[in-house]
RNA sequence: GCGCGGUUAGCUCAGUUGGUAGAGCGCGUCAUUGACGUUGACGAUGUCGUAGGUUCGAAUCCUACACCGCGCACCA
């Protein structure tokens, strides 16, 4: 009997000691897997932000994906788990800059583009190295050998073929159109990098002019300086007369030339029923321009700065507003104010207010029927694998939501101005343009220029499944890993990142990146509240796991959530599975004191045998379990039968069998025990990896690590 | 506006192909110098949101409604 068994289970002495024996046995690598006979089984880890710490959602991710990885190892498959850290150009280049203009009070501007990346480029370094601390906290046995980044060299030259080879299809072009614009960020978004506010608002309706015929409404006066046309329905019989004509009169110091045309896309019942068009700072404007042939003079800066002839020049929108709508009670003009809720667009990253703007950048085309790929367009290539079910979501009802999103997807504006990223890989000089690397030589001096923007960085995640596996050189680990099986993320990520990886690996490769999309919910506190640094009351993982212990961390975050649905946490859940880690010590702790020198192979009773025919059959169910994804089920199953089964009933009928007079009894439960316990810790492995392995290596029987253990395979 | 999810014990949630409701926590009673600092046994509490329908049988399938939450959207 082991002495260490006779005090209570103590995690924090245990964890780092047992990562470290797992990292050395060189396990994590499927490379050196014993008994791997089944064949590859490939997951991506979603690299975190390389911006800071691991959040609660990163745990619940990191513990979900090792669950299944450990699950498969031990089933005997080539289980590889990839780790990586993501760049998150945006997030991680304001976070720098708002570093050092607290610490400096200088812009990136005082710094310049070199200087800043050197900054940014050591922040990373030091970010990366605490994540990758986290991740070994969470018992993650991820394979640290191929770890990837995705702004490495690697990953940059995987970016730059992608590039030139949609630029080649014919996808991605540079083109004028309305971007949104975060005056804050200083750069363009996507529209998924959008998030809608509800803010109260005013609805204006008023006449540009005393002679002008027809009354508009806008919640944004300041921008008719840039009026070019009224639309109104071409059925509309109260306008019908009017379109065609034109007018030019002043409006605010303002001269303008405004046509009066007719487009279906108004709603003669909202407002008035005439529309100012806009076209340089809305999209719906700039489309009925396009129509119309209108012109689209910018009347709003980078800045969010009015730039205009006359009073208005150089103030904020905010301020213009007011100041129109004064100028137009003063003309006499107001006709009605309402008060309203309106949607304004907000940057994801930087809480700016996006002006739409005209911009002239790079696009991907998801319409362009693509000839290397049977004439369809990227959106068709999106839908195909998951309508023909080769890509799975879980949960099922989100395809919906996917399909949904992709039916209404525009062109991918995926250029921005800021400095850290990849590069667009465009080099001009004149009319020539070379795409996807440098022209050859000494090229600056040979006045060649290349791009100033970077790429959004979705487009290099896009790319993770496979040059995570050394695409575009074709590799053994390429060929041997992918696709890859589960990706395991987020369900506020869909769009920004798995729908951006099924598109890149469709025209890239031709074929999936993954077979199922497990996406979990959010984790939220005891009573509900999202965890977020302004209600403080975030947990984080890493002292969690120091106070209760990885393994009663993972159980208490896994147990009960399914996928697609949000959970609680509360110390009081977690706090029962550190017990459950107890009871495994005890139940250890019981077997081995009361099986001392037991024959291991002594002939079993009937009884016993059912004892071993119940937990087989709990295996297997366990088994299905996992294979269909319910890790939330399979760690309840196992606690049950470790905690009341194995416990509560089978060691208290056990004690009077082992003390009584039939010896072959005795010698036979004993055998039993033994077994049970074995089976147990293998079956509890992928949920609480490390108490397992610690009693493992204390069984007098065990023979080499848990972690490459036989699961039951019947 | 369009789409999606939730509604099950006091609380938090499971319930995998339809077969007379489960877990954890909490609560009550009892036991316990115990393998257990963190124990066990027994117990109470449910018209499974509402109203219809399909079925021998519905928490589960269909229809409508209510409330809560989420996603998408260019209502100027």
């Amino acid at each position: 009997m082991i002495d260490k068994f006779k005090k209570p289970y103590n995690s924090a002495d245990t964890e780092t000691r047992i990562y470290q024996m797992w990292e050395e046995s060189g396990y994590f690598n499927p490379d050196n897997l014993p008994n791997a006979t089944k064949g590859p089984f490939t997951i991506m880890m979603p690299p975190p932000n390389a911006t800071g710490v691991l959040h609660m959602g990163h745990m619940l991710g990191m513990t979900l994906q090792d669950m299944m990885i450990r699950f498969r190892r031990m089933q005997g498959y080539e289980a590889l788990w990839l780790p990586g850290t993501d760049h998150a150009a945006i997030a991680t280049q304001s976070r720098v800059e708002k570093d050092v203009q607290k610490a400096e009070g200088k812009s990136r501007h005082d710094l310049g583009r070199e200087e800043l990346l050197k900054r940014i480029d050591t922040f990373v370094e030091e970010s990366r190295d605490t994540i990758r601390m986290q991740i070994r906290a969470t018992g993650a046995s991820c394979d640290w050998s191929r770890e990837a980044f995705t702004l490495d060299q690697k990953r940059n030259r995987a970016v730059n073929t992608m590039f030139k080879d949609m630029y080649d299809a014919g996808l991605i072009y540079k083109g004028l159109r309305i971007v949104n614009w975060d005056p804050k960020g200083q750069t363009t978004i996507s529209d998924d990098e959008i998030v809608h506010q509800e803010r109260a608002g005013k609805l204006y309706t008023f006449k540009y002019s005393k002679d002008f015929p027809i009354t508009i409404a806008t919640s944004r006066p300041e921008t008719k300086v840039g009026d070019t046309a009224v639309a109104v329905h071409p059925d509309d019989i109260r306008y019908k007369e009017f379109i065609g004509k034109e007018y030019d009169l002043e409006f605010m110091g303002v001269p303008l030339h405004i046509k009066i045309v007719g487009d279906t896309s108004v709603e003669p019942e909202f407002g008035t029923g005439a529309l100012g068009v806009t076209p340089a700072h809305s999209q719906i404007d700039w489309e009925i321009a396009e129509r119309h042939n209108l012109p689209h003079p910018q009347v709003i800066d980078e800045r969010a700065k009015m730039m205009v002839a006359g009073p208005l020049n150089g103030l904020k929108v905010g301020e213009a507003r007011e100041k129109v709508v004064e100028w137009l009670k003063e003309q006499g003009l107001l006709e009605n104010e309402e008060d309203i809720t309106q949607n304004i667009s907000t940057a994801e990253r930087t809480g700016g207010v996006i002006e739409p703007l005209p911009k002239l950048q790079w696009f991907i085309d998801v319409n362009k029927p693509i000839k290397e790929r049977g004439n369809k367009s990227l959106k068709e290539l999106m839908l195909e694998p998951v309508r023909s079910g080769a890509i799975t979501i879980l949960p099922e009802y989100l395809d919906k939501t996917y399909y949904h999103w992709i039916e209404n997807l525009r062109d991918w504006c995926i250029s921005r101005q800021i400095w850290y990223g990849h590069r667009v890989p465009v080099w001009t000089r004149g009319d020539e343009i070379t795409v996807g690397e440098p022209p050859e030589g000494d090229w600056a001096t040979d006045g060649w220029v290349q791009d100033e923007d970077t790429l959004d960085t979705w487009f290099s995640s896009g790319s993770w499944t496979f040059s995570t596996l050394g695409w575009p050189d074709e590799t053994p680990d390429l060929a041997r890993f992918h696709p890859t099986d589960v990706l395991e993320t987020g369900h506020d990520i869909l769009f920004f990142w798995v729908a951006r990886m099924i598109l890149m690996t469709q025209f890239v490769l031709g074929d999936i990146p993954f077979k199922t999309v497990y996406l979990h919910g959010l984790i939220r506190d005891a009573k509900g509240q999202k965890f977020s640094k302004s209600l403080g009351n975030g947990i984080d993982p890493i002292v969690m796991i120091d106070k209760f212990g990885a393994d009663a961390s993972r159980m208490a975050i896994v147990v009960g959530n399914t996928p697609g649905m949000d959970t609680r946490l509360s110390d009081d859940k977690i706090k029962g599975y550190k017990h459950f880690a107890n009871k495994l010590w005890n139940i250890t702790r019981f077997i081995l004191e009361s099986t001392e020198g037991a024959d291991l192979d002594a002939p079993l009773t009937e009884v016993d045998m059912a004892l071993k025919t119940e937990l087989a059959d709990i295996a297997a169910d366990v088994t299905k379990d996992m294979e269909a994804y319910r890790m939330y089920l399979a760690a309840d199953k196992m606690y049950q039968y470790a905690w009341k089964e194995l416990a509560d009933r089978i060691l208290e009928e056990s004690k009077p069998i082992l003390l009584g007079d039939d010896k072959e009894a005795a010698a036979s439960r004993a055998a039993t025990l033994r077994a049970l316990l074995k089976d147990v810790l293998i079956l509890l492995h992928p949920f609480m990896p490390f108490v397992t392995e610690e009693i493992w290596q204390s069984l007098p029987e065990h023979d080499g690590m848990l972690i490459v253990a036989s699961w039951p395979s019947n």
